[in-house]
Parts: structure tokens; sequence; C-alpha cells
DNA sequence: GGGCGTCTGTAACCTTGGTTACAGAGCCGG
DNA sequence: CCGGCTCTGTAACCAAGGTTACAGACGCCC
């Protein structure tokens, strides 16, 4: 590790690594590579081998399904204090990524060259965190799944208002984004919503007036 | 185990569980639950919590997401020698299923309580086994999301024929079954293929003509 | 051969969501 | 206050896929 604050911001983040054997811990210091990327870089994409594993230090990255014409749909996000499953996939499974990453912040990674991912797999706690993770993110890729599947863009919409507060500050094409649809939909969606009573619109604002109503929607 | 012949299938499907300590051995043997089950049964469904973990020793389970409508997406099929990494992300996260279990031929399970499954973890051979299927299982999901949120049904149909032989004895409804969607419209899209010259139709039969033509249209 | 169940073909129609193409509205800096 | 930028509203049109509703074909059993 290059510096001793990354060190114990490293351990704050991840507790896990503090139950790490002092041979790991050492080696993992010794081979790491502490790596800022500002906001908006691609980090990975699809079809790309797997160079390293990352621990996201601060900041945060953006998983997403690129298609051909350009649209993304977001998989799932990576803050601090998680791991980014679809690289452990990667090295577990010696497949290349398939998916991208973007950071949606400027970022800081540590990065752990392959072989010492695969050391730090032999450690039983960290082998349990990355377990962890894996299994509470393919619940959420089921859960995507389901929405992308079944669900119509209204009931999704809907879906992503709740629970960010009463107001959001927010585009609709940054919701379109989030939907992996397009912007006129989402106007044309949400005038829908406002006509209903269920949201009040003005520049870069939704503002939820009725949350059960649009609970009501989503849950269909 | 129930009788020495299950035992001695078990370990031939999972090499595995020959590299478990007698100990882990001795604990499964006693309290592992081998159970029949005819095919076309539901061993599991969303919202369920999780009972065990199967091992699958005959016949096979298609786990489905379920639309509200009835329809239903397969995600994927478990098949002897592989576990349902639904189970052991529902054990591991403490969370309910979120996909349901059919099976798809009579089917012969052994089912091992969830603290079982828990020792079983325990043990590396056992955890590097299921680390693996796990990833494997991520791609797989990443690249559905993929072809629902973005490959139009005709591409998908066409993906579907190909790396089965050269005929296929399937009926239409099988194969609307399969990508979630119709029979109508897979009638329509198979017509479509034929009249570009890639399948010849026939009564309950798809034969293949021109497997890289469906591989060009499947890739776009 | 007649009757029945399953499988297939097909047409008309509908809904959803995406595309294209603008027109304004709000905001901000010069 | 003006020019330019981003954001929003909206209408016309389109494509994909699903729904409804039949008709006929094939196979099979009696």
């Amino acid at each position: 590790m290059n510096s001793a604050p990354a060190g114990e911001a490293l351990i704050a983040l991840y507790p896990i690594l503090s139950q790490l054997t002092a041979r790991a811990r050492q080696r993992l210091e010794a081979r790491a590579q502490l790596v800022q990327v500002p906001a908006g870089t691609t980090v990975f994409d699809e079809r790309q081998a797997c160079q390293g594993f990352p621990f996201v230090i601060a900041g945060g990255i953006r998983v997403v399904k690129a298609a051909p014409n350009g649209r993304e749909l977001p998989l799932y996000r990576v803050t601090p204090g998680e791991t980014c499953i679809i690289s452990s996939a990667c090295l577990l499974g010696q497949a290349p990524y398939n998916a991208r990453g973007v950071t949606e912040a400027d970022t800081t990674l540590l990065v752990v060259p392959t072989e010492d991912f695969q050391a730090l797999l032999g450690e039983q706690a960290f082998r349990d965190f990355v377990f962890q993770l894996f299994s509470e993110r393919i619940a959420d890729l089921m859960q995507l799944i389901e929405e992308v599947a079944f669900r119509k863009l209204d009931q999704r919409l809907a879906a992503l208002l709740l629970g960010k507060g009463q107001r959001l500050h927010t585009t609709h094409q940054q919701l379109a984004d989030e939907l992996g649809s397009v912007r006129e939909i989402v106007s044309r969606l949400l005038k829908g919503l406002a006509e209903q009573g269920l949201v009040a619109l003005s520049r870069e604002q939704v503002e939820i007036l009725d949350p059960a109503g649009l609970r009501r929607l989503a849950g269909n």
C-alpha cells in the first residue's frame, strides 16, 4: 500500500481485512496499487479480461450493460465498503467481463493483482465477505430481471421515485438513464403521474405528493 | 443418507464431496434427506423461506421468474452435479426465495438442512465449489438481462434454436415458454425465419437449414 | 372412417415504448 | 437585456410484441 492513511481508510471501510492473517496482510500491503480515477471513467468493459480486483475506497462505480445502440441499463452500484462481484466472477470463472464499469464520481481504488485476490480468497474471513456480497447481488439481479421482463415503465418509474425523500433533484434524462429508457418517455410518464396527482413537477425537480399511490402503482 | 447406492451416486455426481473431512461427511450422511419428486412439482417459490439445500441426484429443476399474469421466464436450470445457487443465496443472505423452482422431470433430491449447509460451507473444498457455480450463474444472469432488455425476440429465438443439433423436436409453445413469450409470436417469427430460408418447419419439428445465417441474426 | 385433442397458421387489433422533430421555458453569463 | 445553453413539453409516427379469435391440419384412438 502506498501510504499509511490509505491503509487505515481501507480497514475502516473493510473491517473484514483486519481479520486477515499477518502474512496475507503483508502481501496485500506490498502489492496492491492505489489508483485515482476521475468521474466518468470506464474502469472496465465488456469482453475485456479482468486485470485485478478493486476495493472502492472513495467515490463509486456504476456497473451497466450497454446496448448496441448506445443505451445503457444500470445493473448495480459499487460503493466504498463493497466489492465488485463481477470482478470476482471474472477472476473465479476465468471469463472476461460481461458488463461495463463507470466511475460515478472521482474515485479512489485499491487494485489487487489477480494472484493476490486468489490468495485472499484462501482467507476464510475474506471469502465469507465475498460470499455475502455475491448472494445479495444475485438477489438484486433477479429483481432486475423481473422488472425488465415484466414491469411496465410507469411502474418502474414509480418504484424509482420512491424512497429518495420527498423532493428529488434530478432531470428527466437522468431518470431515463436509470431505467434504460429515453427522456421523452419519462417526460410522458411523469406527466401522467402528475395528472393523477401523484407527483408535482418543476425544473429539475420531482415532488412526491402521494407516496402510497406511487407504491400501489409500482407494486402491481 | 438413506441408502448406500444414493451415497455412491452422490459422490459420483459431486466429486467435491469426497474431499470433505470425515466429520462433515458423517454429519451429511446422518442428516440429509433423500426425496423423490415427480415432474412438474414446484419445489420452492417466491417469498418462501428456504428450508434446506438441495443436491440434485437425478432429473432437474428449472428456475423461473413468474409474471403476475402467469407467464414465466426461465432463469437457468439445475442439473445433476450442480447446486441451486438461489438456495445458496437465500441461505447465506437470510432472505426468502425470489424465484420459483419446478422439476422438469421426475427428480431425486438430497436435501440438506440449513444448519448443515452452513457447516458444509466451513469446508474449503465445498465452498470453492459453490463459489465457482456462483460466478458462472452470475455471468448467465447478466447475459439474460442483456437479452431481455436489448435483444429483439427474433434474435433471441434464433439464438435458442442454435446449438441443439440440426433438427429440434419441440412445439412452438415450448419455444415460447423458453423465451417468456407466447405461441402466436413464435409462430410468426418462425414463419419469418422459414421465409428467409433459415429453417424448415413441420409439425413438432424445426430443421436448421442455415446455422450461419441464424448466428448472424442472433449476434446483432 | 369418425371424433377428439393437440398443434399450427393467420388476420385484425391494441398497447407499450421508441423515434423524430420541434417549440418553448428557465437560467446564466457577458 | 440578449444570446446561448440546458431542460421540458408535446405531437406525429413507427415498430415490436401481445391479445383475441378463428380455421384448418395432423395424429390417434375407438
